[in-house]
RNA sequence: CGCGGGGUGGUGGAGUAGGACCACGCGGGUCUCAUAAGCCCGAGACGCCGGUGCAAAUCCGGCCCCCGCAACCA
């Protein structure tokens, strides 16, 4: 049976725009993997969405005095054009408004709770008598009973430190309101992480090839015994709880004032966009989700960690339908800004549009790319970006492609009588392939790249070495033949993560764009295209930059 | 002492006991097909303190710093 792939990648809160750490974080790298899987011959289904539900956008909402929907319309469009921008190849993005979403999440609950796996708790939460309802600990504000601290939110003091837990707050107000809230109690449900602990920790102990600390991180939680797990929360934003659907001695108080907690919704987004993709495009889920020889990668940032390797795969294996679990969680680490966290107060951002549409879309994936934080946070540096493009991708890679170009153009007059292959420039190629192969499964994309320049910098010495503009025609056309081959391969070994230079490049040579064809492994050495090679108009594929 | 990950030239990485390596950047030289590009040479580093070893970036102990779990946030 075909091998297929399933990439899903985090769902970005609508609550605002989306700055470069969104590109390193999971965009980026989701679809170097998917191009390059997509190349493999695999059959890639790539699926995301926009995360409309949770308090950070009710938050967002109160603040303008607007609704939460409103919130969702206005950054919706941003984030669909970035995407376009960008070029990431999503087969569906779509988002958790869906009624689509809001039924799948709703069935995996059912069955979570037929199951048995779902219990019903009574907690304390603050609650407004003044607007009638309960709030979520980040609308209540008050003084720290631990140091004394006043104006502190109400999980956590920011002076001390301490977790916070309902009722550790002394004079609790609603930040909305600044009326003071009471303690109530009111009744939710909990997945029982406690009742799947043994089969999570059996599927985690079988993925000894995830990342180090990733793997780590995981047990270390799995140590310290999993606990039940709030599902549901008093929100009116989000998706409802399916209260015909379930028997009367099980249903929660207060249930209509009661939404989903956003955790539980979101990442049921990955099963729902993938049931969306299939009915709109008149095939069965199944092929990517009850599939022993379909492989599910994650890409995610840090803080996603423990909800893609614990949670998640918790929910999967308790809805006892033999749903593939995640195989590969490909989590990154934050990227700062000059060693700065992002942070949209104090102006410490870059706006992912903004840089794309003035530097270029393949200028900002390469220095993204070569400074993903794979293993550990990094840093974008304005410095560096330039340095990086002007040096790398102009001065190394425009650079090497003009050369030969030109030359095979001007000199030989787009044409080759000798056409004999020298091994040592063929056995590089072969040797980046199968490097760059080994490394982008496992989604080492940093060293990939890097590997892939290393071609380029033989290129350069090839033809220092080998000098053809001093040669007869007979060995220039041979010099010229294997520089010609690196760059065809260039083509498709760069393809991942420079989209837009491999059409340009391959539409200047009179190539036609490379086809992500289903069963045709197109990530090894390719001869044929060169005889087919003619240079009309050349243009420099990469300017310098200045900042 | 809450738990987990991390700290190697200016920058980013490789290296789990025995010559500290690679890329970019920097300094110098050189070719001229090419986008003042290319190629060659050079300088420059193991967070701090202590321990074990013939020998420590690597093992052990203590400390400091950064990040996540857990703020506007991936």
């Amino acid at each position: 049976m075909e091998k297929k792939i399933f990439i899903g990648a985090a769902w970005p809160y609508v609550n605002g725009d989306l700055h470069i750490g969104h590109l390193a974080g999971y965009l980026i790298p989701c679809d170097i993997f998917s191009r390059f899987s997509r190349l493999c011959g695999y059959e890639t289904l790539m699926v995301s969405g926009t995360d409309c539900h949770g308090t950070p956008i009710t938050l967002e909402a109160d603040k303008k005095g607007v609704k939460p929907q409103d919130i969702v319309n206005e950054y919706t469009p941003k984030i669909h054009y970035l995407i376009k921008l960008y070029d990431i190849s999503f087969d569906i993005f779509t988002a958790t408004l869906t009624e689509n979403h809001h039924k799948i999440t709703q069935e995996f609950f059912l069955r979570l709770l037929k199951n048995g796996y779902i219990i019903k708790q009574k907690t304390l939460q603050y609650y407004s008598p003044l607007e009638n309802k309960f709030l979520p600990d980040r609308y209540v504000e008050g003084k720290c009973s631990f140091c004394g601290a006043e104006g502190q939110r109400a999980d956590q003091c920011e002076k001390c430190g301490r977790v916070l837990e309902p009722g550790q707050l002394i004079n609790p107000l609603s930040n909305l309101t600044k009326k003071p809230v009471i303690l109530k109690e009111t009744d939710h449900y909990f997945l029982d992480y406690s009742k799947l602990q043994d089969k999570i920790e059996r599927y985690v102990r079988e993925n000894k090839h995830w990342k180090y600390w990733v793997y780590e991180e995981t047990i270390s939680w799995l140590k310290e015994g999993l606990k039940p797990r709030p599902i549901t929360r008093d929100l009116d934003w989000g998706v409802k709880i399916p209260d015909q659907e379930i028997p009367e001695t099980l249903r929660l108080e207060g249930s209509e004032n009661k939404r989903f907690y956003v955790w539980f919704d979101a990442v049921i987004g990955y099963f729902s966009a993938s049931v969306e993709w299939a009915n709109k495009n008149n095939r069965d889920w199944r092929e990517f989700w009850q599939n022993e020889n379909c492989y599910h990668y994650y890409f995610m940032g840090k803080d996603n960690l423990i909800f893609h390797t614990i949670f998640w795969p918790g929910q999967i294996i308790g809805q006892e339908m033999n749903l593939n679990l995640p195989y590969f969680p490909c989590v990154n680490q934050f990227l700062f800004l000059e060693g700065q966290k992002f942070s949209k107060s104090r102006g410490i951002i870059i706006d992912s549009i903004e840089i794309g549409e003035k530097y270029g879309i393949d200028e900002v994936r390469f220095y993204i790319s070569s400074i993903l934080p794979e293993n550990k946070d990094s840093d974008f540096k304005w410095k560096e970006f330039e340095q990086k493009i002007n040096g790398e991708l102009v001065d190394n890679l425009g650079n090497f492609i003009q050369r030969v170009l030109i030359f095979y153009r001007d000199k030989l007059d787009n044409r080759l009588l000798n056409k004999e292959i020298d091994n040592e420039i063929k056995n590089k190629i072969e040797n980046t392939y199968f490097k760059v192969r080994k490394k982008l499964e496992r989604c080492e994309m940093i060293s990939s790249l890097k590997m892939i320049f290393e071609l380029i910098k033989e290129g350069n010495k090839y033809l220092e070495k080998n000098e053809p503009w001093k040669k007869e025609k007979k060995d220039s056309e041979k010099i010229i033949f294997n520089s010609l081959l690196v760059i065809v391969n260039l083509s498709y070994l760069l393809n991942p993560f420079l989209p837009h230079f491999s059409k340009n490049l391959r539409k200047m040579i009179n190539l036609e764009e490379i086809n992500y064809q289903i069963g045709k492994d197109q990530f090894k050495i390719n001869f044929e295209e060169i005889e087919k090679i003619k240079i009309a108009d050349y243009q420099p594929l990469f300017r310098k930059i200045k900042l």
